[in-house]
DNA sequence: AAATCAAAACTACAAACGTAGTAATAAGGT
DNA sequence: ACCTTATTACTACGTTTGTAGTTTTGATTT
């Protein structure tokens, strides 16, 4: 399944805030981008089409939503594709390249050098 | 600038053989995917347009093409986008993601504990 | 100089996308 | 029972994208 960045935006936000119903999810978007609730309603639309959402029931005239797509396997999905455009398919230096850049306070890093010195010790 | 995942793909292959032509940019593409030399050249002309490539010089009646823009440049504008969409912005749990997610041999870990602990000192 | 032919330049087109207006409808209030 | 109004459902439209065909042009060969 393929969903553009805007429907993806969406579906953050309903990851996030999950059951939502479109008001909400507009509700939520127009904190950082100024759009129209019936643009937010279109692209949820399509969301059910595309089978991304379902209806799982209703608040007065709204109808409620739940993302059926883990966030999970869309990111798996889509992060090949990320990692080879921009940076050549090469993974250690794609990690290399957010450790590096990413703000991480101590805990972070920690947490991290767990994870890499588990990864060691399962080979 | 706003690249699409094809002219993206294109960059990829211009980012690593650079220069090149719209020819060995079409070949290098079909390794993966069946495509028309002209649809590569559209691309190609496209990415002129948008002033992410530039003419260097020609071979026959072949353009040399060049990268205008650097592929960290362009992974610094698209990055926080995709962190948002798919890992709601939390880069601790991106990084962590992938250092499970991807085949990391041990010279690979071993380089990413390195960099980790310089972070944590730098602190 | 004329012919050939590869590559460039131009044109085309359907599908997807971002965006939102308008029309229909049904819940809730009076 | 009727009206109001929030929501849904439907329609619309310009732009971008993937895809490639057609036409023009100019470098190279004969």
């Amino acid at each position: 399944m393929k969903l553009s960045e805007f429907e993806l935006d969406v579906m953050q936000l309903l990851w996030q805030h999950e059951p939502s119903t479109a008001a909400q999810l507009h509700e939520y978007l127009s904190a950082n981008k100024k759009v129209a609730y019936t643009t937010v309603k279109t692209i949820v639309d399509r969301l059910e089409q595309k089978g991304a959402v379902e209806r799982v029931g209703q608040q007065g005239r709204s109808i409620i939503y739940r993302s059926i797509v883990a966030q999970s396997t869309m990111s798996d999905q889509v992060t090949p594709g990320f990692m080879q455009r921009f940076f050549g398919g090469d993974s250690r230096s794609f990690i290399a390249h957010f450790i590096q850049q990413e703000e991480l306070n101590e805990d972070d890093i920690n947490y991290l050098q767990t994870l890499l010195k588990n990864k060691k010790q399962a080979k």
